[in-house]
DNA sequence: TTGTATGCGTTATCAC
DNA sequence: GTGATAACGCATACAA
């Protein structure tokens, strides 16, 4: 099956017996060429069914108006919200955004991350994997001068803006949350500690408890854990100890989610003799029984926030030779499970 | 701030006094050369951070290995699920996923395929927006024998492949399960008629009763209702009627919720005194008290079918002389909130 | 097996 | 204001 050939600035100049220098001015409403030209050039560019050759320009101007974003998985609620966000303030300043998940698999992440440099992406925008250790991928663009922003999870080593919420303020507000309630023994079940945000989630827990002056207990925390399976063996774990706890912040809904649906299975009631606060807020944490407490993200703020500040670094508006941090807040939504009133 | 220079593959055939067409051939594995310059060359490449331009070889090449991708909704689990499945066939057959969201407005899914189409993009996969009437932004593709895959919302006077479910016999399971219940009078909550799938779940609907001998009451029938708040409204009205239902099929798992809590808050026990089903089984459907039956859609398996037969036909390995509409299976998932056993 | 020459469609740098 | 021409980086037909 041949695909007909497209129209080109020649075809266009050749039939109006011009140049195609003159063709490519006007149709980029270039104010040397007149305004009559350009109108009958506009006009034949319309009737010959002219599309552009985006391709052919990036190539010449090395310049693609393209954005990449990387985030571990489309598919949540939280990611596709600062997608939307991101998406948004891309589209309206005349960008395209190229959208892949790294599944929270490494070896995918760097593929990915070579592929929209290969591509040439104007910037990048992303979250890296639980599993990214390693991120000499992404030097790779902060090294050619690429914009690079990263939004939740960041990377330590790599210096580029940074769009966080206050992981340890949201930690904190949590475990407070919980140690006003009254629950005593307050467990945490957290994520791998390579990521910023669970190492600060976990670190706004150990300091509520410290500010309680209650001792952090290491048997009441549980790193890396935070899927459904996960998180069910953890509380299981965590139950079955000598000394079990009566409250659990965890760092995500999804294991807050675990905890839920097994201790009601095991016959425990939330919140009167355990509470449970998550983090996200996920949409499935309003509707369960009991509604889950858990730590708003403003997900597309966020993305937003980062389209701007990439954006403004691609276009050279901002002065980038600062590097920041932007913390955005976060919100405690107290529902069911931690309310004991 | 200047970005370096890149180095390409003439500095390599430089360095190493040979050619470049050389070196572009030993880099594309081209079995012509000698197993010995190749891996000089691959070697090479790699001490002096040789990345390909992908830009140029797409424009000498003209194929771009980019499927792009237009949904009206990103953070909606339905279209990231399709979105996943996408992504998952494409990247494995190294194509790059471009996804754009169109917010059910008819002005920018014009600009974005418009967009995708001077950006070369190998093939469209897209699901059309609420306003799309006109659909000349996408004749557009197949006139220049771009491939084109639509799924769940398609153009119905567009010959191309598409990729649906089954709505009708999808609405006929679910209202067929509350009858098979012993449900007596039940109502249906419904979207707005302009969408097929929704006249198509309302069929399917209509024939399970029919079927079942039973004369369907317009009075039963709302349409047009299912975000959380028209849903609430719904519910209250049909329960405050003369002779309200005792069971309701509802378009989607919002609606379905609405009247979840708002029986659950007027003292209704489901399932024993109210039966209801829902569409779409989203992520919360599952772990609402009580649970929701619903009918699940393949999502991600319908992501991946359209990017198969996408790439597929990309790469010509398809006989595309006849247009297909692939109609995937619904699955009825009983839940607490519909099953009286 | 490798080298030479050409062109993809556009924009930019000169001229006029 | 407009035209001629070069250049972007790569892949490929043709030569050797």
């Amino acid at each position: 099956m041949e695909r007909k050939s497209e129209t080109t600035i020649h075809d266009i100049a050749r039939k109006l017996k011009i140049s195609a220098s003159t063709v490519s001015r006007a149709l980029n409403d270039n104010p040397m060429i007149s305004e009559k030209t350009r109108k009958l050039i506009k006009k034949t560019a319309l009737e010959m069914g002219y599309r552009p050759n985006i391709i052919a320009a990036n190539f010449r101007t090395k310049r693609t108006n393209t954005i990449g974003v990387i985030v571990p998985l489309i598919n949540r609620h939280f990611f596709s919200s600062v997608i939307s966000g991101i998406e948004e303030i891309a589209y309206s300043e005349g960008f395209t955004v190229s959208i892949s998940q790294s599944n929270d698999n490494y070896q995918k992440e760097v593929h990915i991350a070579q592929s929209l440099f290969s591509n040439r992406v104007d910037g990048l925008i992303l979250s890296i994997g639980m599993e990214t250790i390693d991120t000499s991928h992404l030097k790779l663009f902060s090294e050619k001068n690429i914009p690079l922003v990263f939004f939740d999870r960041t990377a330590v080593d790599i210096d580029a803006n940074k769009i966080v919420v206050d992981d340890i303020k949201g930690g904190y507000k949590a475990t407070s949350h919980l140690i006003k309630q009254g629950y005593k023994r307050i467990a945490h079940i957290g994520g791998p500690l390579n990521l910023t945000i669970y190492k600060n989630r976990l670190e706004g827990y150990a300091r509520a408890l410290k500010e309680a002056g209650i001792n952090s207990d290491p048997n009441l925390i549980v790193h890396n854990s935070l899927t459904r399976e996960e998180g069910t063996k953890s509380i299981k774990k965590l139950m079955d100890s000598s000394f079990p706890p009566d409250a659990v912040f965890c760092a995500n809904d999804t294991s807050a989610l675990s905890v839920i649906i097994y201790l009601q299975k095991t016959g425990i009631n939330i919140p009167n003799d355990f509470g449970v606060v998550g983090f996200s807020n996920e949409p499935f944490s309003e509707v369960v029984t009991p509604s889950i407490s858990t730590i708003k993200q403003p997900g597309f703020e966020m993305g937003k926030k980062a389209s701007e500040l990439l954006i403004g670094q691609i276009n050279g508006n901002l002065k980038n030779s600062e590097s920041q941090t932007f913390i955005m807040p976060t919100e405690l939504i107290v529902r069911d499970s931690s309310n004991r009133n």
